[in-house]
RNA sequence: GUGGAUGUAGCUCAAUCGGCAGAGCACCGGACUGUGGCUCCGGUGGUUGUGGGUUCAAGUCCCAUCAUCCACCCCA
């Protein structure tokens, strides 16, 4: 019987890795650029927390939720986003300290769990780099979440990027606008396609993005949300698209993005790639304006980001293909030590060890194979030296180190071998 | 959740009408006894996703199931 592993998951092997350690890096490095600090949250949280942040009616919570009772009888959830946890963080923990007015910024790197239709790009476990800004309603935020997102990208080789940008709006103007938005529908509800009479009910901004002719003709004209703003929340529109041009950041207005968590006001936005089929968002958040409140707190104004690490690497790899940039060959790295014979074989562990505590990466090949397979080996494994032990150099207490990538040879007494290396730990 | 396509060696893929499961790459070895990359020669490697069914005979046909992919939906 064999395990498979379940449905949707991902094992990210020693050869993707790599890929994986360098893009997180890049992140954290980012964040630290822009000062936001690193925050890890738990992988489950009471399920109450979600179910009030994100909100009830979402496909996140109604369908999507990893939910399950511990032996204490308690319902926890698996992360199913990354910004509820770090409000509930942000609260538990006191981050905003005694300065009421301080702007905390938070960055994590955390798996995420929903139970959706897997597809390329879609995952029920997939794991996003967030960001979150708490304490400040000034649109210049915004863009510097927006502006943290791009660099990032930019920093991968994904230059592909759109910014698509929306304001949803606030509590005082949004549901006027989906009221008006209804009213206009109405009327002509029966004309229209099923999946739209579900979007009457379930999601009416959406009625905005349907493909099906007849309900185009009955929307043709609604107003979109941005010209259905209130003055508060058209102004701080105006100031992030001020902002961002600022900082020289090109978007485009996007009256279809409606962010499919609840706690989003005024800002939402999304930023698309190439080369990842109909899952070509790598990113996306907005303003939460009303969460830190509605979580227990203090009225704080917020904004955040999440962006899924396995679809930039994936647009990553687009990007790649389309420059014709091949990934680097990996450079030469490490010491393979090579023993032949039952002589040389005696001091290698020690002189392994020696130079593993020097801070060399050293490997035997223990299957004791012919000097011809090892350097074979050496090569393809991209050794950046062999070390020789012969039954010449056993006796001599000598090891002959072959420069992989020369070939040029030098024989030397066993001991100088850490401090000759030293010397050449530059990588070439 | 809805509709569709595809599952054969580590990887990429063949296999006519249902008739001996194959190639290239990779891997191991040799040519070259202690010197890698090139070349040539040889070799290892398979529960054809899984479980049933039809048949003298199933990779191939039928049913179920699992997985992946595509579109919808949703989202990162």
């Amino acid at each position: 019987m064999r395990y498979r592993r379940p449905r949707g998951v991902n094992d990210i092997t020693p050869a993707e890795v790599g890929r994986w350690q360098r893009a997180e890096e890049a992140y954290r490095s980012l964040c630290r650029a822009y000062r936001y600090e690193e925050i890890r949250t738990p992988s489950f949280e009471q399920t109450e927390l979600f179910i009030r942040a994100v909100g009830e009616e979402t496909d996140i919570v109604s369908k999507e939720m990893y939910t399950f009772e511990d032996r204490g009888g308690r319902s926890l959830t698996l992360r199913p986003e990354g910004t509820a946890p770090v409000v509930r963080a942000f609260l538990e923990d006191k981050l905003q300290g005694q300065d009421r007015e301080r702007l905390v910024k938070l960055f994590y790197i955390a798996p995420i769990f929903r139970y959706d239709r897997p597809q390329a790009g879609r995952y029920r476990q997939h794991h996003q780099c967030g960001a979150e800004a708490l304490g400040s309603s000034n649109p210049a935020v915004d863009a510097e979440i927006v502006s943290l997102a791009m660099s990032f990208y930019r920093t991968l080789g994904i230059t592909q990027v759109t910014l698509l940008l929306n304001s949803v709006g606030c509590p005082v103007c949004r549901p006027q606008h989906l009221a008006r938005l209804k009213a206009q529908v109405a009327e002509r509800l029966g004309e229209m396609c099923e999946d739209c009479r579900r979007r009457y009910a379930d999601n009416p901004l959406r009625l905005l993005d349907c493909k099906s002719p007849v309900c185009r003709e009955i929307t043709a004209g609604a107003p979109s949300a941005v010209e259905m703003l209130c003055e508060e929340c058209g102004e701080h529109f105006t100031g992030v698209q001020a902002a961002l041009q600022a900082l020289e950041i090109p978007y485009t207005l996007e009256p279809r993005i409606v962010r499919g968590l609840d706690y989003y006001t005024k800002t939402a936005f999304e930023f698309v790639a190439p080369g990842l089929g109909a899952q070509d968002s790598i990113g996306g958040g907005g303003r939460y304006d009303g969460l830190v409140e509605q979580c227990g707190g203090p009225p704080t104004p917020a904004v955040g980001i999440g962006i899924g690490l396995e679809r930039v690497l994936i647009a990553q790899e687009a990007a790649q293909k389309a420059t014709g940039l091949e990934a680097c060959a990996t450079q030469r790295q490490g010491v393979l030590v090579v023993a032949l014979g039952e002589e040389a074989w005696r001091p290698v562990l020690g002189l392994c060890q020696a130079l593993r505590q020097a801070g060399h990466p050293a490997e035997v090949d223990y299957r004791r194979r012919s000097l011809r397979a090892q350097l074979s080996f050496a090569d393809k494994e991209r050794f950046r030296w062999a070390v020789i032990i012969g039954e010449e150099e056993a006796a001599a207490d000598t090891v002959t180190l072959r420069d992989m990538a020369s070939g040029e040879q030098e024989t030397l007494p066993r001991g100088g071998l850490v401090s000759r290396l030293k010397r050449e730990n530059e990588p070439c």
